[in-house]
Order: structure tokens, then C-alpha cells, then sequence
DNA sequence: AGCCTGATTCGAATGTTATCGAGACAGGGA
DNA sequence: TCCCTGTCTCGATAACATTCGAATCAGGCT
């Protein structure tokens, strides 16, 4: 619960480019990050993504049962956030466990920093 | 190009909800939030925001040429990210004007916040 | 009024995505 | 070995997205 002073936007997070609101995008970059967004843009994946986030690793076991969708469904859903570099998954005997890609992500949270002031105050 | 100490989280910005990897997304949330990340999933519409954020206010006029779309494409696009609630429009005479929903982008932003140390170290 | 330019809406064509059931594959245990 | 459970792939279908040209709307000028 200690609030963390240190690295708040550590460098490898804007690796890919400055944050949105401080030069427009170039399409090269847009369209490597824009996978990313859409993989978010569904709320069955958004939930996916937070569950994995929230615990060190997730079991696709745990996560199938969460919804009201057949197991190939969520499947869907999981190649589609492995696909975009979202998460990361490893497969231990009979479960397959996913695990969040932090960097990924914080990488897109870089991305949308606005400035608390706009440029003009 | 000075570094920005001030305020790193603000508290309107996570009033929707905790970042993802803080606890799992409900249903509601998911609902609420997954349509603009879904807004920024698309190239074109990533470059349209990030052209919008750059600046205090641009004019469509702006934005139409830098692409190679039609009119009525672009037109499209930017009334999704409107829909979305990720940016504002005003019509002032001849032009029509759009501006970064700043707020929104942030609440985006900090449900990304992933902490630099996962829960186990 | 009549026209011109900028922006949006409408309708249609084409492409992509979400979802399922059936079937395949992987690993563990009888 | 055979089967059982968990996960993924495949193929089909229905819903939705992207894009355009044509038509429409809004404002400024002549």
C-alpha cells in the first residue's frame, strides 16, 4: 500500500514514441500499436486482460468459467491479447497459464499521457 | 521539454474504476470502457487522436489532407472518437473544430497503470 | 436569393470479427 | 494402452466495420 515515488515513466515505456498528445503519430507507428488498442476494445477481452493483470499468472481454467462463453470463444479471445503482445502464455502439465506482458502495457498507458496542463494553460 | 514532477495520477482520472492489474474488471466497467480503447484500435483513428491531443484545437480541415481518404471516411472515424467520448467537436463558422477530451484519455491511461513490481516481487 | 466550400449523413459493397459446435491435440492416470 | 479432462484449431454463420460516392446540411460571399 506504500505509495511508489520511484521510476513513473521509466524509459523503455516510451521505447516506441513520445506520448500521443505531444506530436502526432506517424502511421508506421500507428499501425503497430493501434493492435494493441483493438485487442482492448472488447469488453470480454478488457476482462480477460485485468484478470490475468491482477494475479501473477492466470489458468485459462479459471478464467473459461468466468464467462457465458463456450471455451473456443475464450480461446479466441486469448489468442487475439497473445497476438497483439498483451500477455504471454506457457502451458504446465494439463493447464496453460497466462501471465501479463507489463512492459506492453505500460507502454500504452505512456502512451495516452497528457500533459496536466495543455500547451496554452 | 522540462520534466513534469507535478501530478502523475490525478484522482478524477481512476474514478471509473482501478487500474486492470489492481483488482478484475466487472462486467459494467468492462462495457463502459472497452468502446474507447476500441476507438483507438485503428490506425487511422490513432493518428486522427494523436493529431487532435498534439494541438489545443485543430479544424478537420487539417486532419482530412493527412490522410488518403475521402471526406466522408474521415468524417466517419472522427465520429466514432467522438462517440467514444474521446474528443470534443464545435463548429465555429465555415470550420469545424475538435478537441482532446482530456480527462477520458487519462482515465485510460491510469486503468494501464501497471506497478513496477508484480504483487509477488 | 443563389452559389461555393467544408463537413456530415446516407446507402451499398466489401472485409473483418465474434461466436459456436465438432474435432484435434496434450498430458495425466487407470 | 485407453480414456478423461483441459485447451486449441477448424469451418461455418451472423453481426459489425471500413470505405466510397452521392446527397444533404451549414455558413459565408456575391
Amino acid at each position: 500500500m506504500s505509495k511508489q515515488l520511484l521510476p513513473v515513466v521509466d524509459v523503455s515505456a516510451v521505447a516506441c514514441c513520445p506520448p500521443i498528445a505531444v506530436r502526432p503519430l506517424e502511421t508506421p507507428q500507428a499501425e503497430a500499436v493501434a493492435p494493441m488498442f483493438r485487442a482492448l476494445g472488447d469488453p470480454v477481452r478488457l476482462r480477460l486482460m485485468s484478470m490475468i493483470a491482477s494475479a501473477p499468472e492466470t489458468c485459462v481454467c479459471d478464467l473459461t468459467p468466468a464467462f457465458d462463453l463456450s471455451g473456443p470463444t475464450i480461446s479466441h479471445h486469448l489468442k487475439v491479447l497473445r497476438e497483439a503482445g498483451l500477455v504471454d502464455s506457457e502451458r504446465r502439465g494439463t493447464w496453460v497459464w497466462y501471465r501479463v506482458k507489463a512492459d506492453a502495457v505500460r507502454r500504452l498507458s505512456a502512451l495516452l499521457d497528457i500533459p496536466a496542463m495543455p500547451a496554452t494553460g
